[in-house]
DNA sequence: CCAATTTTGATGTACGTAAATCAAAAAAAT
DNA sequence: ATTTTTTTGATTTACGTACATCAAAATTGG
């Protein structure tokens, strides 16, 4: 049987009282006493049973995500697989809220970053907007005792205590010997289109991908990146004009969202041409794309699985436990049309 | 606050001991009562709080995996994800035995399935061997009321709570087009390298990567599938040879186990030669050959994953509780050099 | 209608921990 | 040595559920 407060109790020789103070760190134990119960701790293997104390405390999680009010697909879901986290809250002991603030706008987190810190949740999940003002905060309330961990889009350098979120430079180094190999040797433009590169994800997509092209695929030549603002309508604007004026283009690497454009603009102009296209982010309208066959592959994040890792790593983190990392890593999925979920 | 028994009593108008005896369906309550605490429960919405119901019964879960005593990095793998799940059986309530049966014996897997059986665990996974009589032991167990999951390898048409491990013939597919898209329109000649076509999850793979060679690169042939025992020995033999008799192979498939011999032979063989390689499972010498260049992409089943799934549903079948689908779904994996754990 | 039976209620203990109170003991300060 | 302060012990209640016991009420059978 597993150890209980009782056996270490009498191991230690001391009440229950004073384990129960040394536990739960309260004043009034001398050194010496702390650390017999200590040594009972660690020689019994004692560790706390996480459901009893949580019973006892009727403690629930309050746990605050912040997301940018970006109306995307990829958005949308995260957002749904939070709500769906909110319905297990019962069952989970959460108590989760939904925060939005304008995107791209490190002062309005920051803002609310200390709002949300004042109320002393038992942890908080954001999409980092990468700004030196925000990595201060976090790092203060990381100090502070709040954790706090990044979802999506990492803070450089930051102290969060946890990423929840693929590692972008592998994705975009992974998108690029994609299409490298799919386009086999041969000589030609490659066409790239990212939603903004103020965002640190996408950055760094390009970045990944950018350098395996020209270290591996010389022959390969990347265009200029488009900026579509992860808007369907700028993407189906860009690409049809780039498409349209260059005729050298054969292949394409849709980074961000706005994906319904870039599919628009290649069904319009490129039916009969044999582009090799590579997109980010699985919703309906890349799957049916990369189904019929307009995309070849789709990288993708799992929202579902970024979501539930946050709320573990953020429940462990309040409860000072330890996490399985690899439980937690994120992956990333490649989608071809045959191992589509 | 989420609604207690005391709360569904009060709504009833019934009694504490008599919301037990509906709850944990004990004796002695008349229909119309218990139809009455029923109605109370659904109009609450209660939901039993799991972790003070284990608590008041110290339960835990005796769970017991059964897999088949084969010597190879996969399965080495996936019994150290078992272990490491042992460590945390404190913390997670459940008490997990390991119990190996000679690999490829339908037999054997029965006998072993009635002794495990007999100790009425809560819950038992298994790497199954696909036969009539497995599956119909397998049946008995889950009309038993005991909780079955299939690990790895699943059982045709059986009654098993769950399946974790990922879609085979999705993953044969997946290659298909790896390779065929990696070979650009090229024409030659596609060796296949199995452990043994008396699995059903190599069956499958081969299904699905035959079907879509079929399909959709015509220029491709697939020469007959080397049977390879999953040895690696077995496997240097069989490629080396094939490598040596047969100019026209462009192309390698390895969807079984043994890769060493595999890449033995390969750079013996093959180090001059353009081929284009893809293979499962990833391990020390697979990404070792992904890095070096022996190897152009591997698929993977995350054994880490299947057994934290495999638990977390076998304990929510034994209380009767739902899984979260998406979260249960075991993926396939697809690293190429860039996006290595 | 009474007895036998079934159903229901009331109550207590337990699980392992948290948290509080008050008394007792030990240590430190005077 | 006495007082003050600190440390420790003993005990209780609580969390939400399970489970057991005994008494009381309701229902059924004769």
């Amino acid at each position: 049987m597993r150890p209980t407060v009782h056996d270490i109790a009498a191991a230690a020789g001391v009440s229950l009282a004073t384990v129960d103070r040394v536990l739960n760190q309260r004043p009034g134990v001398r050194h010496v006493t702390r650390e017999k119960v200590e040594t009972a701790i660690r020689d019994l293997g004692y560790v706390r049973d996480v459901a009893a104390a949580n019973l006892a405390k009727g403690r629930v999680y309050p746990l605050t995500f912040i997301l940018p009010a970006s109306d995307n697909s990829f958005m949308h879901g995260l957002n749904a697989e939070i709500r769906a986290a909110i319905a297990r809250s019962a069952a989970e002991r959460t108590d989760i809220r939904i925060v939005e603030v304008p995107a791209f706008d490190p002062q309005a987190l920051v803002r609310e970053l200390e709002t949300v810190a004042a109320e002393r949740p038992s942890g908080i999940a954001l999409v980092a907007t990468d700004a030196p003002e925000v990595k201060a905060i976090v790092d203060r309330l990381v100090h502070d005792g709040i954790p706090v961990v990044t979802l999506v889009s990492d803070l450089t350098g930051s102290l969060r205590h946890h990423y929840a979120g693929v590692d972008n430079i592998a994705a975009g180094r992974t998108a690029a010997r994609l299409l490298g190999r799919f386009l086999g040797g041969a000589k030609g433009e490659i066409a790239v289109l990212a939603g903004s590169m103020l965002v640190r994800d996408h950055r760094e997509r390009l970045e990944g991908f950018a350098s395996v092209m020209a270290q591996e695929f010389p022959a390969l030549h990347l265009l200029p990146v488009l900026e579509g603002r992860d808007d369907p309508e700028v993407a189906h604007k860009l690409i049809a004009d780039a498409l349209g004026k260059n005729g050298g283009i054969i292949g394409i690497y849709s980074l961000g969202a706005g994906n319904r454009g870039l599919i628009r603009a290649l069904k319009e102009k490129a039916a009969d041409r044999a582009l090799t296209v590579i997109a980010h982010e699985l919703t309906a309208h890349t799957r049916a794309a990369l189904l019929d066959g307009t995309i070849d592959a789709i990288l993708n994040q799992d929202a579902g699985h970024e979501v539930r890792s946050a709320i573990r790593v953020l429940k462990a983190k309040a409860d000072g436990l330890a996490v399985i990392d690899a439980q937690e890593r994120i992956r990333l999925d490649i989608f071809l049309k045959d191992n589509l979920p």
